[in-house]
DNA sequence: GGGCAGGTCTAAG
DNA sequence: CTTAGACCTGCC
């Protein structure tokens, strides 16, 4: 009687979803992935639609597919996901990249990055769709990352296709630039709504994604990229930095935001207001992997701090 | 109520 | 070319 119905809400809360995953959706397998952790994958900084479900567990919209992630023992488990999609999702967790070379060469004769490194050993650079971390960077602007999450899931949810039980894919460009300035009152962007629908407009003039294929291809390198995004309207230098290292995967990026200059004043001695000293540190220093070496200080700064929100 | 949060724009010096 | 202020909003 009452045990019972007890009970069944444990089982239900506990289990349910998760069964519900592992017998009836598709799942994709990769085995023996090394340097790789979840919660240090998706609360880097670098993502802001994935949120922990259960134990080593994950759920998020990526490329208009909703999946939960799951990763133990070197086995990373995509609930959810087709087998024709192996490669789209092997190619957003970066998996063919040799995480274990990289940190050992960034952190040679390096002990900050070392003790940093030791602090998130599975972070990796996700390859996310650069339309998306475009507008998602945008705001991300002078806010703080509970309330740069909900303006992303309310655009979603009201822009976005409807991807069943409450989720939704990011929308698309088209959507976002035949609105007017007024449209996007209700999510509480502020000053920021002006500059999506702004760039939205003038992606899609330049030819949308089309023109975001051109800069993601090897011809555009870091630099290229970065001065085509520098023109946008609300995009200044450290977004344009986070758009070019986690939406078009140049690598020697290396934004710097708050917590970048704490951290490289912190341990390299810099002053806060030095960007430049710390940009030519950093491309003497960490190379052509410097976007790597960024994520391991923020994480390493952030964890430090003591809060992860 | 003033300050701050993963900055950028704009107008002055 | 470098440097203050203003700026939407929500939360302390």
């Amino acid at each position: 009687m009452y045990i019972f119905g007890y009970l069944n809400y444990i089982i239900v809360n506990a289990f349910s979803k998760e069964q519900r995953n592992q017998d009836r959706v598709n799942t994709l397998i990769f085995n023996n992935i090394r340097d790789f952790d979840l919660e240090q994958i998706f609360e880097c900084g670098q993502c802001f639609r994935w949120k922990a479900c259960a134990d080593n567990m994950y759920e998020g919209v990526a490329f208009d597919r909703y999946v939960q992630v799951e990763y133990i023992d070197h086995r990373l488990a995509i609930y959810g996901a087709d087998e024709a999609d192996r490669e789209l999702w092997a190619s957003y967790f970066d998996l063919d990249r040799d995480y274990g070379y990289i940190k050992a060469k960034i952190s040679s004769d390096d002990e900050n990055m070392a003790k940093a490194i030791e602090k998130g050993p599975g972070i990796r650079i996700l390859k996310q769709d650069p339309w998306e971390a475009i507008i998602s960077f945008i705001i991300s602007q002078n806010n703080n990352i509970p309330r740069i999450k909900s303006s992303i899931e309310k655009l979603c949810q009201c822009y976005g296709k409807d991807l069943g039980e409450g989720h939704y894919a990011f929308p698309d460009i088209d959507t976002l630039a035949d609105l007017n300035e007024g449209d996007l009152d209700q999510l509480k962007l502020g000053y920021r709504q002006a500059y999506i629908i702004h760039t939205a407009k003038k992606i899609k003039s330049l030819g949308a994604y089309s023109y975001l294929d051109k800069l993601l291809g090897d011809d555009y390198d870091y630099e290229a990229c970065y001065n085509e995004l520098i023109q946008f309207k609300g995009i200044g230098p450290k977004v344009a930095n986070c758009i070019a290292l986690f939406g078009f995967n140049k690598f020697d990026a290396f934004p710097i935001d708050v917590w970048m200059k704490r951290v490289m004043n912190k341990l390299y001695g810099f002053e806060e207001s030095d960007l430049e000293g710390m940009s030519a540190y950093a491309k003497e220093h960490f190379g052509e992997y410097r976007g790597i070496a960024q994520q391991h200080l923020f994480y390493y700064m952030r964890a430090l701090d003591g809060e992860h929100n």
